[in-house]
DNA sequence: GATGATTACGGACGCCGTAAGCATA
DNA sequence: TATGCTTACGGCGTCCGTAATCATC
């Protein structure tokens, strides 16, 4: 029984395309991503207009501006295949520019808190006192781009996971799991749930929440992990800065989910038992084949 | 210690480019990739052009036309991605059109030839005797992009690995082992090693083989899997019959490594014990969130 | 009414085909 | 000499920017 169908003559997805629409996603506006990008508010607009009508679907809701249930589905393909995008070029490029003498290493800010972090640095600059190292801070998604471009040597990044699962597959890139550590919410001190030993953290769904995008997990990733709505936003916080996120929480703005090492004695954090639920920390590179120094580096981490 | 390079502001690698060029490498001739694509000759001499300006590094050798080490590198980057476009637009447009009613299947040869394939069918066909079953048969390459474009639902495929190892991992798509067997080599009754009960694959290095690359594993596979040079072609077979190529492999045109299994009675082969070396079929789907169809013959065939 | 997405239109650039050139077996 | 890759050039289509329009808060 052999049926021939007809020969669907479908072509190649601009990636183009699919550059814009995650910078817009990312970004929830078409005139941010605009700048971004370097266009014009209309380009942008005739892009995801384009891209829209050659899969027939609506890709973002408008106002605001949100992926539709297509549209996750697209960007859960469009951003490791744009990470690999990257990585092939500097994959290739890598084989014919010299090796420069200096290790660049990009690392989240919770994964640069961790005290194995320095302490490997400290031994990669004892043990090898003539390379030049730079460290780059930086957000996971920026990190990893880095990382696939060559801008980036190596770098450690951080995330929460089930415990013994890895970080979101980066497709082309490697990772080595690093450290795992329990994680804990923050809260005022007057707060009634403060005396619990622990708490499961859907018993925290109607409380409000501090959305700190660029070092705590983001409250739809704490929504996907617990299973459980709510977690609303009381208050956005855009920075790196642990205390400073700590300061707020503690002052009652609303609660935040943190690595436990990265809490300091005396700040009212109870441990989150259930889910369990891990931070991570991984060592990420790319497809270096003679990986000398950050093979160093993760064995020293390791 | 913080500097900030020059930021580079490359940009994106067209796709376009990529697809040609993987064409090219594949069939090893810039006329044969233009008639497939649908081009001319000088277009498809641009584009190589093109790609190899922008990454600036010869990616063929022309005359004969082989990947340079680059473009060996870049292919391994190409391959997956390419596949991953495809399975996107396939995955997104899923979401609308309704899922169709018949099931189509996708077979390698050899994988088409274990036993537990025809009874899966059978199986699948009594136990939902609705469902409209297609099976289509080919080459590796060709099934998998299928899949990635959704024009198969399913497919099994089959390849040389050593035991417990995956086939080459195919990007955005999921595989599930389901069958290993030993291989064996096919020699004509009176060769010199015809009575040894089993061989290592090296003492065949100097032989004379048949390059049948739809059927059985390439002989630059076997040459990487063996870790020796040598397996040189004295006959080329194209074509999917391994009782053909059997018959060429007895007459004495050259050796072929088989699938235990897929060695009828009375032939002379003899196993292959150095390397290990198993011929393992495996399951792939692309990412159906509801897979019906696909678990429940995936639970027949394990 | 202001912010922000869409539509309209024109110019520039890129890309492919035709055709001529050139190297290698 | 023939096959097959490369270079030259012209036309067509694509894509972005400017500018005007429309919708929503």
């Amino acid at each position: 029984m052999v049926s021939c169908h007809s020969i669907s003559e479908t072509y190649d997805v601009d990636v183009h395309l699919l550059r814009t629409f995650v910078t817009v996603a990312s970004l929830g506006s078409f005139s941010a991503a605009a700048t971004e990008l370097g266009y014009t508010q209309a380009a942008v607009s005739q892009q995801i207009a384009a891209l829209e009508n050659d899969l027939k679907v609506q890709l973002l809701t408008r106002r605001p501006v949100v992926p539709t249930e297509a549209g996750a589905r697209l960007l859960e393909h469009a951003e490791p295949l744009l990470l690999r995008l990257d990585a092939a070029r500097a994959d290739v490029v890598r084989l014919t520019s010299t090796p420069p003498a200096t290790l660049t290493v990009g690392v989240t800010p919770l994964a640069g808190a961790i005290p194995a972090f320095p302490a490997a640095i400290a031994a990669l600059r004892n043990r090898m006192p003539r390379l030049d190292i730079t460290v780059k801070s930086g957000t996971r998604q920026r990190i990893a781009t880095a990382v696939a471009r060559g801008d980036l040597d190596i770098a450690l990044l951080d995330g929460l996971v089930a415990p013994g699962d890895s970080l979101p597959e980066q497709a082309p890139l490697t990772a080595i799991g690093i450290a795992e550590t329990p994680v804990a919410v923050v809260l005022p001190r007057d707060h009634p749930l403060a005396t619990r030993p622990a708490l499961r953290l859907t018993d925290l769904a109607d409380a409000r929440w501090i959305e700190a995008q660029d070092v705590a997990p983001s409250l739809a990733e704490i929504r996907r992990l617990s299973g459980a709505e709510g977690f609303r936003s009381a208050l956005g916080y855009q920075g790196t800065d642990t205390q400073t996120l700590i300061a707020l929480a503690t002052a009652g703005h609303g609660l935040t989910l943190l690595p436990a090492t990265a809490i300091p004695e005396g700040v009212t954090a109870i441990a989150v038992t259930t889910p369990r639920l891990a931070h991570r920390v991984e060592l990420l590179h790319g497809t270096l084949r003679k990986a000398s120094a950050p093979a160093a580096l993760a064995a020293m981490l390791g």
